[in-house]
DNA sequence: CATCCTGTTCATTTTTATTTGAACAAATTA
DNA sequence: TAATTTGTTCAAATAAAAATGAACAGGATG
């Protein structure tokens, strides 16, 4: 039985990542790929957090060993809801990032994005299946109509749970 | 200026599916989706969803122009989490499934399944962190206690929150 | 017990998502 | 204003996820 060899998560990274940045790294990809969203963010995320400096994008694509191109719209994104910003830095015209510690914003913007409209376009959905139904042979007209039912219950559940929990997140 | 095509969500669909069906369909496709699983399952949920009658495996192959690997892999994810169960029907030896209307199962198995074992490796994380910590250069050690204190803080705020939202989901 | 029927598994193919890098635009500097 | 630096965008390349279908296993049926 060979014994199991032990990759570094990221062997490129291990030169220029420390260990307590590598952990933060790991944690943030994880949490971004709950959410959705590509693994480059928790990276990028991830460093900001970790770093006691300001980053650039130079510093990000440098360190991470990533494209220009998926550093800028990791940022943009992270920008986006607030996860990250831009601090001024003198002599140095380059953006300098650093990461923004209310951990609601991510969480609030995944809410806001994926999950509110969702619920906001069921109602239109709910008005097309009650046409529909009414369209049924009569047999069948029950069973579907519970069904419906059973819709609009959830939804119901949904809006009056999602403001309780964005609230959560906030507090 | 050509005007654009109106294609129909699925025009291989269209032929077997009744309008209810198909917005049973769609609507559960983007939930699942939400959830970070195959729109297949979706397919299968939603279309056993808005049935009447339990539905075979090669019923749904048929109607939803599945291959039978996925309907049998949608379905076993979909019997995995309660979501899906087979009821006996005298005369046929093939498996009949219903839907189960519980959408706590769906939900409820996604918290099981992907937050909760994040949250409980958590614990691990923050004690290597901590470990990293103490190695690092003294003027680096504030700042970095700080951002770990932060995740302390998140892990227990969600691990506060979880439950319940599962007693919310039941309810 | 040989055949058929049903459903599962998994290697391959297809589709979708992510990353890359080069072209570009805007702003800065010499 | 020409050259340089910085960051964005997007078409193409790559990687990851999902779907397919053929091989298989187990049970029923003749």
């Amino acid at each position: 039985m060979a014994n199991k060899t032990v990759i570094p998560s990221s062997s490129k990274l291990a030169i220029t990542l420390s260990p307590l940045e590598i952990e933060a790294i790991d944690l943030f990809i994880s949490f971004v790929r709950l959410l959705g969203m590509p693994k480059s963010v928790g990276e990028i995320y991830g460093l900001l957090f970790a770093s006691s400096q300001p980053l650039t994008l130079d510093a990000l694509m440098d360190r991470l060993q990533m494209s220009k191109g998926s550093a800028s719209q990791g940022l943009k994104l992270l920008r986006s809801f607030g996860a990250v910003r831009t601090i001024y830095v003198a002599t140095d015209r380059r953006d300098h990032y650093v990461a923004d510690f209310e951990l609601s914003n991510f969480a609030s913007a995944f809410i806001k994005e994926e999950l509110q409209p969702h619920l906001d376009s069921g109602s239109a959905r709910l008005s097309r299946m009650q046409k529909h139904l009414a369209k049924l042979p009569k047999g069948e007209q029950g069973v579907a109509a519970s069904r419906i039912a059973k819709l609009q219950h959830w939804k119901e559940k949904g809006d009056a749970m999602l403001p309780w929990i964005l609230k959560f997140l906030v507090a």
